[in-house]
DNA sequence: TGTACATCAGTGAACGCGCGTTCACTGATGTAC
DNA sequence: TGTACATCAGTGAACGCGCGTTCACTGATGTAC
């Protein structure tokens, strides 16, 4: 963190900000292909092209929100798993879930943004990928603190993992589980997208009409799909 | 069906289904939000203003995009299904399972659009519902037989059911899976957004760099959560 | 401390583009008597 | 079977809009001597 700044450079972050959060205002009301330059600088009383000295093109200021909102989001899964002991696996696991479908229902167009369709004609660089793992990491952690305490019950599979799946999943323990083995490994894989999977349908509307006690729905999912990667159970 | 028809008729129908061919290869290529009218007529030799004699908007276009393509995949679900003898449970859940998801991978943007971010602006209309329940009656349909043949396995839950969720487990059972219980039921509902969950992961770009193994993964997957709604397994 | 020069934020006009939708019209196809 | 009229597909021009991006510029802030 640089603490000395001149004047410039204090403006420039700040009015850098400013963009983001006006812009980040237009995407929460209208969505990302609603987001427009001109109307951002409109907003902020500058012309359009005054916004070209803090951002070389639309799509670099799509990414810098992308990345804000991955950011987000890890962020807030992260103080949740925090805010437990490491030996409380399940409260953990619940609390991540659970802070995780707070944020989406609060930003559903950054929550979009992330995990919806992807917006045709670009192609997220490289520098979200850092901050897009946060919340996975948040998830792998807890599975490898349960292998590590001794608490993962690794369930007979019902169907064996084949010979490349099984170099992978020692490849993912590796760097995200260690301890983990490889059939609750990729079970954690599926997990995680098993999680996503109902957020995004409670997010995108797929449930209505469906089910309306949604908070009760998603703990059960939750519980399940702990049982599911042999996370121990609730009390 | 009408099978008498003018010369006029006929051309009407030939040259709608034209227009919505032409959309969907758009669409197919660009992305729902890329999806003009202007560009369709262009393809066709026509002028934009033509357009209006068959769809009122662009909205009213889309709509017939969404129709068609829940009836695509829908259609894809039951073949799936109907190509099983009805006892096959397993089998019969496996081979749905890979139908959307064999669909979903051959037609992204189409699968976008019914699964992925809502488009903004645009609201559903209630006759797309239909055809949008037409997937999950056949999911639905495969935990009915399960229970009807007493093939489902209902294992005690991790966590019980409130008032409110056993009562609305009621209504869905009734009109979707008649004689399922209300945890299976629940569980149901939860295994279909899961199933979607990696589909969607999986189309949607986020399991790259993180699994290779797409197919033996999302096989595994699918039988994980046919263990978890309680249907039989495999073989 | 003061001056000369370099850096940089912001302006305003312009380029070139595509979009959805409306409307008065022409001319061909269908219908009623 | 033939004529008069109604229906309807498609045309072409226009309205009004907003967009991303470039570029030469002004004037203020910062830096080096």
């Amino acid at each position: 963190v640089t603490v000395i700044q001149s004047a410039r450079e204090r403006a420039r972050a700040e009015i850098t900000q400013e963009i983001k959060d006006e812009a980040r205002r237009q995407l929460a009301q209208d969505g990302a292909a609603a987001l427009s330059l001109r109307a951002v600088a409109r907003r902020l009383g500058m012309v359009s092209s005054a916004l070209y000295r803090y951002f070389a093109s639309r799509d670099e200021l799509l990414t810098a929100l992308i990345v804000d909102a991955y950011d987000a989001v890890g962020e807030a899964a992260e103080r949740a798993d925090r805010s437990l002991a490491a030996e409380d696996i399940s409260r953990r696991w619940h609390a991540v879930a659970s802070a995780i479908r707070s944020w989406a229902l609060a930003n559903p167009h950054e929550y979009a943004l992330l995990y919806g369709s992807p917006v045709p004609g670009y192609a997220a660089p490289a520098l979200t990928i850092g901050p897009a793992s946060r919340v996975t990491l948040v998830l792998a952690g807890i599975v490898a603190d349960a292998a590590r305490f001794g608490m993962l019950l690794e369930a007979p599979p019902r169907s064996a993992l084949g010979p490349a799946l099984r170099t992978e999943a020692g490849q993912i323990a590796a760097t995200a589980m260690p301890g983990v083995g490889p059939m609750a490994t990729i079970r954690a894989v599926i997990a995680w997208t098993m999680l996503f999977g109902i957020v995004s349908f409670e997010v995108f509307g797929h449930l209505k009409g469906v089910i309306q006690s949604l908070d009760a729905t998603f703990d059960v999912a939750v519980e399940e799909i702990a049982a599911f990667v042999g996370l121990p159970a609730e009390h």
